[in-house]
DNA sequence: ATAGAAATTAGAATTATTCTTGCACGGTCG
DNA sequence: CGACCGTGCAAGAATAATTCTAATTTCTAT
């Protein structure tokens, strides 16, 4: 276990819930993490299942990703990237972007605009195959 | 008050909630257009607001729009468009896409993928000018 | 080793939203 | 005109996700 990531300092608690993440990029919620984690936490409480997931993703190690009024989801893919909700299978894809697009660029936005933070979340079916 | 909207029937706590998003369209919350609406409507229950909301939302007349985690805010601009959320004063604003541009055509998704819902929010700060 | 700081735990509290139940209203059909 | 019926409304209870609180444990630096 490295002592901190992206200055966050790790605990076991912490760096068990980035890597339960870094291993099912399922996007999980918290609660999904809870479950899963406790094979190697029996004894982790949801509670801190919470602040681990808010310390990483504050630190930037992880993004928090919200479908309508669900539970929040984890993430740990950092590209820039969207996220597609098929209604069939209830499961959740990264979208990217395609190459030279830069969102900003395609928005009427007022000049000087300092844009911090975009979400793009996509509802639909993808193709039966 | 018309008799319906998109095929909802209309009653005096739909007309006066849809009414009141027309006329204010500052992306209030169902407690602020409970808030709002009592000098018309002093009995109005906040559960009849979410109602009306809702059916509203269901009918497609308007438009629930999520930040994060906030409370669902409602949006009675039809049009594609996206929020932007500034945080220097909290205000939310619509913006649009610039002409010509198909968000779907700029996202890698595999061929044949049905979308039937975009959401795009950014946060950030506009120019203080 | 030890003091102080930070993290964890368990459970209570909070908040937005939804649900339940009983009542009121509008329209219809005799 | 009056009984009926379906829908909507009001009020408050219930729910679910998340956050907070207080007490304990673990770290870190000295």
């Amino acid at each position: 276990m490295p002592a901190e990531i992206s200055g966050l300092r790790m605990t076991r608690q912490r760096w068990e819930v980035y890597r339960l993440l870094m291993e099912q990029r399922d996007h999980p919620t918290a609660n999904d993490v809870f479950i899963r984690i406790k094979d190697r936490l029996p004894n982790i409480s949801l509670a801190t299942v919470y602040n681990c997931l808010e310390a990483l993703v504050q630190h930037g190690v992880i993004r928090q990703v919200n479908f309508e009024r669900e539970s929040s989801r984890f993430c740990p893919n950092l590209e820039e990237h969207g996220h597609f909700h098929d209604k069939r299978s209830g499961t959740i894809h990264d979208v990217t972007f395609k190459p030279g697009v830069n969102l900003a660029d395609v928005l009427n936005l007022p000049p000087g605009t300092l844009i911090t933070d975009i979400e793009i979340t996509l509802r639909g079916e993808l193709p039966v195959s």
